[in-house]
DNA sequence: CTTCATGCAAAACATTTGCAGCTGG
DNA sequence: CCAGCTGCAAATGTTTTGCATGAAG
């Protein structure tokens, strides 16, 4: 709660200081976003949306989407069949636990790889500018069901 | 060289055990893949094959590419935006380093990476099948244009 | 007031699918 | 022979775009 205001003040005062209008629409999807609730999809953004706003469309929530990721306020965890999915608690890179049966996806940390990226670099001449790691596995939860059902 | 024939021999003896066809459509696509070279996307696969084989159709491309993702033979690289690219040469899980302006792909080993994800694995209780991680960035090449052009 | 955002519908794009006809084993 | 493959065209699903209308600042 505290991180997430904080996170939506963030968002909301880069948005005027670069003169793009705070609509209602607009705001509510920040707020989504800054809530850092789970990784949404632009579907699922545009639905929790559409319960304040019915008449938004899922243009407007994809263009908001793209306005913020071009500010580097959010992550796009873009797969290739399956639609993005988005992370405004932390926009900087970092690896991803995905469950392939209940698509949950959670956060960790690894420092590891910072280091592993400016190797890389060293060795191969590359300037890396970003990353992206993500693990793929059964949740606790699914492994349960997976089991008895 | 060595290495590809001995990738193509596999795939083709794994596509008869299981009695599917080798026609010559699809003995031309394996050949591509086998070889290694590069990460090519399907349209890339394609148009090479249409080399040969003038009338084959991109859906059959895409058709024994599935088939030997199925079989576990190659590793899509999907992206949401750019299209797919397949890696022949080594199916098995491994880090790709990314050339954002070229879009070259070039292959690399992270052996921590499975140590990596055992460790997660104890600590979140997961079930980890797979992972993926890529690192973006600029490749010497085109960071030599880009100081120039 | 003017510019930018919205909402709709259509387009874009990669990939998949249905199906009639062909062909490898 | 005939199950499975091909090639076409149409469908799919996600994301983007063009444009007329509307509202924020």
């Amino acid at each position: 709660m505290r991180d997430s205001n904080v996170r939506l003040e963030h968002m909301l005062s880069k948005l005027k200081r670069q003169h793009f209008r705070i609509t209602p629409q607009r705001l509510c999807v920040v707020k989504i976003l800054a809530a850092g609730k789970g990784h949404p999809s632009a579907e699922e953004i545009y639905a929790q949306v559409k319960k304040d706003f019915p008449t938004t469309s899922l243009a407007t929530v994809y263009k908001t989407i793209n306005l913020l990721k071009e500010m580097g306020e959010i992550l796009e965890l873009g797969f290739s069949h399956d639609s993005s999915r988005y992370d405004g608690s932390n926009p900087h890179p970092h690896p991803h636990l995905i469950c392939m049966r209940c698509k949950r996806i959670v956060d960790f940390e690894a420092p590891a790889l910072t280091g592993m990226a400016r190797d890389i670099s060293r060795k191969t001449g590359y300037e890396i500018v970003n990353h992206r790691l993500d693990f793929f596995g059964i949740c606790p939860e699914c492994r349960e069901e997976k089991q008895s059902g």
